[in-house]
RNA sequence: GGCCUCAUGGUCAAGAGGUUAAGACGCCGCCCUCUCAAGGCGGAAUCACGAGUUCGAUUCUCGUUGGGGCUACCA
């Protein structure tokens, strides 16, 4: 059997999209799973949508998640150049043979002729007009520089039939297929062409791509046939769907990669997380590194059905990836995010960072969970209220100036240390630590959820401001 | 409109004629806990509909409905 060699064909028209990351992801672990090689094309045939800057993105999307190819325009590779529009020529020459195979014909119908051929419905079908052209009538006027497309000459009768991978058998009717253009009047292939010819000289034997080629595949199975090619494997992918009736789409500016990434997800785990939409690996493990998935993939685990793009599951799934993430991976992932809260250079970073660590699940949660840390000031007594933990406001009046007194008298000011004082100090009140600790967080944080325990934030705080927020609780309970 | 295709809880999904219809996220409850989070335990929640085939259909067939795609000198 021949060596494995998928590819990955984005057309440069913005931004790499979460639906378009996991075709590539799929083509890549395909790849690897049978030791073969995975392929980067560069698809710019349509000079009209091309978009600045978009081919730099596709390059470090790719290189920034992980799924790196063994050939592409960037580092090279037997098969070249992997940018169509470099390719021209070919087609051209192609094209020319396709002709002469009787497989496509030139055309030189005006839009206008074109528009007229529309029907009640305005369904426009090409109706084949210069396929009767004489061979002497297209060399004249192709010399006198009357501007041309070759279309592919589809039969009249019969019908294509293929077996993917995912789907199973495919079969559409040839009278249902249009006689598509191949060669645009500019000189350029359309995508029905240049994916045939591309995938044929590049050695492709597994095309793996979206849904929307399905039914147009045994147009482009007439081409590898009419050459005298082999048709390569397909594999059609399931749509990732933003809802239930909406495709996520460049065009809606929807999610990218870039986007998540900006947000503070986990790149391993949005990875991971897309490897799961439409495929499932027959285990219950679901957390899983690159290698793993490349391990575990496998055509049967790919589904027929759009699957919904869940961002809830995607941030828990990174979440899982902080909460198992060193300290050290942790603090340089999370510095750029840390540094937008207010608490950002007010305390020790490494403490700020370990207390929210196991709490976020994306970065950008980071500033959130420590702001109250700023956000010191007038507060509802109400807040010392706490039934379970035995705490009221009476009773905060009662102890807090002893809980200050206390802290007065710590000179170890850690978290261990402080917690082992006011453990002794509830014990030698007869109260519930549980309130003693409740009591004093809420004087010192002004808030009835914090990130982190009372000592944890005093600690935290340092003896100084720990010890002027409690005054100025003691104060404002009267 | 025509053609292709899909259909299990809110979401991702396993299951391929007989199952108490897995698991995960989310949700709810309880436990644990220095609040929150994490963790542990438990719970609610699904086979789109209608005909067949069969002793028996979530599973097979057909249809209906609904969703997606294609129907471009876009990919």
């Amino acid at each position: 059997m021949n060596k494995v060699r998928t590819r990955f064909a984005p057309s440069p028209t913005g931004y790499l999209h979460i639906g378009g990351l996991r075709t590539a992801l799929y083509g890549f672990l395909y790849s690897k799973k049978h030791g073969g090689d995975f392929v980067l094309r560069i698809e710019d045939t349509d000079t009209a949508r091309y978009v600045d800057g978009s081919v730099e993105i596709i390059y470090s999307t790719m290189r920034d998640s992980k799924i790196m190819y063994d050939e592409g325009p960037d580092v090279g590779g037997d098969y070249g150049p992997y940018i169509q529009s470099e390719r021209k020529n070919i087609y051209k020459e192609y094209a020319e043979k396709l002709v002469e195979l009787g497989g496509a014909y030139y055309c030189f119908c005006s839009p206008e002729r074109i528009a007229s051929l529309k029907d009640e419905e305005g369904n426009v079908r090409y109706d084949k007009h210069c396929l009767s052209l004489s061979k002497e009538e297209i060399a004249r006027r192709i010399a006198s520089g009357e501007p041309y497309v070759i279309r592919q000459n589809v039969p009249k009768e019969g019908a294509g039939t293929y077996n993917d991978l995912v789907y199973g058998e495919i079969k559409v009717d040839y009278k249902d297929i249009e006689d598509g253009i191949l060669l645009k009047s500019d000189g350029m292939p359309t995508y029905n062409f240049a994916n045939v010819i591309d995938d044929h000289l590049m050695g492709i034997t597994h095309v793996i791509r979206g849904t929307e080629y399905l039914s147009s595949t045994p147009k482009y199975n007439l081409m590898y046939d009419a050459f005298g090619w082999e048709r390569p494997e397909y594999i059609h992918l399931p749509p990732i769907m933003k809802d239930a009736q909406h495709k996520l789409s460049k065009r809606n500016g929807d999610a990218s990669y870039e986007d998540f990434v900006k947000k503070g997800y986990v790149k391993e785990a949005i990875v991971n997380y897309i490897a799961l939409l439409g495929w499932n690996p027959k285990t219950n493990q679901e957390k899983m590194s690159l290698d793993e998935l490349i391990q575990n993939f496998s055509l049967e685990g790919i589904g027929k059905s759009p699957a919904i793009f869940d961002d809830v599951k995607c941030r828990w799934l990174s979440g899982e990836y902080i909460k198992e993430m060193s300290f050290e991976e942790f603090k340089q992932n999370a510095l750029p995010f840390l540094k937008e809260s207010k608490a950002y250079g007010k305390y020790d970073e490494d403490k700020l960072l370990s207390l929210v660590k196991g709490r976020i699940q994306i970065y950008s949660e980071i500033a959130e969970k420590i702001d109250f840390l700023e956000e010191f000031g007038e507060f509802d007594l109400s807040l010392f209220e706490n039934q379970k933990q035995k705490a009221s406001v009476e009773l905060a009046k009662e102890i807090l100036p002893k809980i200050k007194q206390a802290l007065l008298l710590v000179e170890d000011w850690s978290n261990a240390n402080l917690f082992d004082v006011l453990v002794k100090l509830s014990e030698s009140l007869t109260v519930k630590k549980q309130a003693v600790l409740w009591i004093a967080r809420i004087a010192i944080t002004a808030k009835q959820a914090t990130a982190g325990g009372a000592t944890e934030i005093a600690e935290l705080l340092g003896k100084e401001e720990t010890i002027k927020r409690l005054d100025f609780a003691i104060n404002l309970i009267g």
